[in-house]
DNA sequence: TTCATGTGTAAGTTGAGACTGACAGGTGAA
DNA sequence: TTCACCTGTCAGTCTCAACTTACACATGAA
């Protein structure tokens, strides 16, 4: 898995780091599944799996994909994408120097991108 | 690093993928400070700061080590532990195993832990 | 004594994310 | 037509972590 940025890791970290999420990729480990099934073997209101899901399909942990069923019917199927970080102290300070490697692309000068206030006070 | 149970995995990941807090490490990483010297360079009030590095310190991110200074002021530093954690489904998965061997080891008969109503229904 | 420095904590506000319930829409089968 | 499935989304509520303000208490130096 390639290098993040501070964005992209702590989108990471903050959609693993939640109990639902973790059993949500527990069960998807098992296999592909649509919504219903897995909203119904984790006993998790639709609703609620679909936010948890597009969280994790925002951080790169699943992917979904809408599928006809034979009889016709709409599936939403999600499976696991595969997904290996390292985490350790140089992890994240790999991360903070791609964010000023990114500025320097994107914007002209670094102005601050995150925080309006540029640099700390 | 060792093999952690989902509890602490889950502690260890929601330490680590909060915005703040990752500036708490990477501002660590430079070395040991104590705290209201910590809170001044990253523009933190100092309550909130204790907040992060209280989270931090339990998920074993960080320690912290009461010092007396050489005029006699106490300050509380906080020093960055060594951490490094593979993530990938094999370490959710050997997470969730382990839960059940602690269960096993601690409980009679693995009794709901976390879950009161058990298996799902 | 007063000031500037530090630790530690209690009490309150706030805001975002987590969660519920209800809806509108589609299909095929009885 | 009704039922049993499914998808997708809106509009709320609720809870908890995050955050602020304020305090009590030490120390050494002016």
């Amino acid at each position: 898995m390639q290098a993040m940025n501070s964005e992209e890791l702590l989108a990471f970290l903050a959609a693993v780091g939640h109990a639902q999420r973790l059993r949500i990729i527990k069960e998807l480990a098992t296999g592909t599944l649509y919504v219903s099934e897995l909203a119904r073997r984790l006993g998790v209101s639709r609703p609620l799996l679909y936010m948890h899901l597009e969280r994790l399909e925002k951080a790169g942990l699943v992917i979904g994909r809408l599928e006809l069923s034979d009889d016709g019917k709409a599936l939403k199927y999600f499976e696991l994408a595969p997904f290996d970080v390292q985490l350790n102290v140089d992890t994240i300070l790999t991360a903070a120097r791609l964010d000023g490697a990114d500025a320097q692309r994107d914007g002209s000068g670094e102005a601050g991108k995150h925080s309006p206030k540029g640099t700390p006070q």
